[in-house]
DNA sequence: AATAAATACTTGCATATTGCAAATAAACTT
DNA sequence: AAGTTTATTTGCAATATGCAAGTATTTATT
């Protein structure tokens, strides 16, 4: 049987080019980190700051002042929740939400593009196999669910 | 049909906190950076600085100071070249090796605790997915391989 | 109600990482 | 022999990191 971490290795570097080359939105570079708090900030319901760092295995101080840079890049807001004054809620603005679009049509289509040299069948095989890797990793207790190990 | 990008963003993030997390041999931490350095010059035939360093996409600045640390840290060897004394030919240091293959194991380890949440069918289907996946990843020439878009 | 403990977030600091520009040194081109 | 390309290193300035300590607020304990 062949290396299993060699295949892995292999497909995750892939991704990890892809996410550092991707992307530019309007003459603008997004940083990776940068791109990966939008994608997190838009699709959680109003997070806090903790949550969105939690999920996304960042150190919350180095969190702290990544959403600030974000903020004055005029992508995102901070909103103090009134319930809770301790807790900062984050939300995209208008700018924001543009960004976090633009990324992620630039992302499908890169991955169209992949998809575009297999058939029907490769195709569905290969998604019904992320879902399963997915649900098989949340599953895996002693790695990368948060919290960690 | 649901967000292709949301499925690969979930399972990329989750490789990359492995990543992160792993891991540690010996008591000592190895970056993220160190370990992919450490695979690479593992699985290729006595590497030159550059050609490690497009591999994994990394600025050949940057990656020639990793390389000094890691030799720093008696993981990495440099030899020069004889027949172009320009080049420095990349290997492992016994104890290099001993840490690769350590971290191979982790992973491989890690890899097959995913696996155990599945049936052999749909573990079979896993890997033959991946495998269509990288090689379709390979044919797509914007992103992702070298030399970058 | 007063004090202690926990939580959410920010700042100080020291260290590490980044990549561009420029330098060196060796190999090819003409 | 002079000019160009290639492989690697260093200078530097910008950025990112995370621990320790701080502020502010909420929850728990007495």
């Amino acid at each position: 049987m062949e290396n299993l971490r060699e295949m892995f290795q292999i497909m995750t570097r892939r991704f990890g080019l892809l996410d550092k080359n991707c992307c530019s939105v309007g003459g603008r570079d997004i940083s990776i980190i940068h791109s990966h708090i939008l994608y997190e900030i838009d699709n959680q319901h109003n997070p806090s700051m903790q949550q969105v760092a939690d999920a996304l295995g960042t150190d919350i101080t180095t969190f702290s002042r990544q959403v600030q840079s974000l903020v004055k890049m005029n992508l995102v807001k901070k909103s103090p929740l009134p319930e809770d004054k301790r807790v900062y809620i984050l939300s995209l603005t208008t700018e924001g939400k543009l960004v976090a679009t633009t990324i992620d049509q630039q992302m499908n289509t890169y991955l169209n593009d992949v998809f575009s040299h297999m058939n029907e069948f490769e195709k569905e095989t290969v998604i019904r196999s992320i879902k399963l890797l997915n649900e098989a990793m949340a599953k895996t207790s002693n790695c990368c669910t948060i919290p960690m190990r």
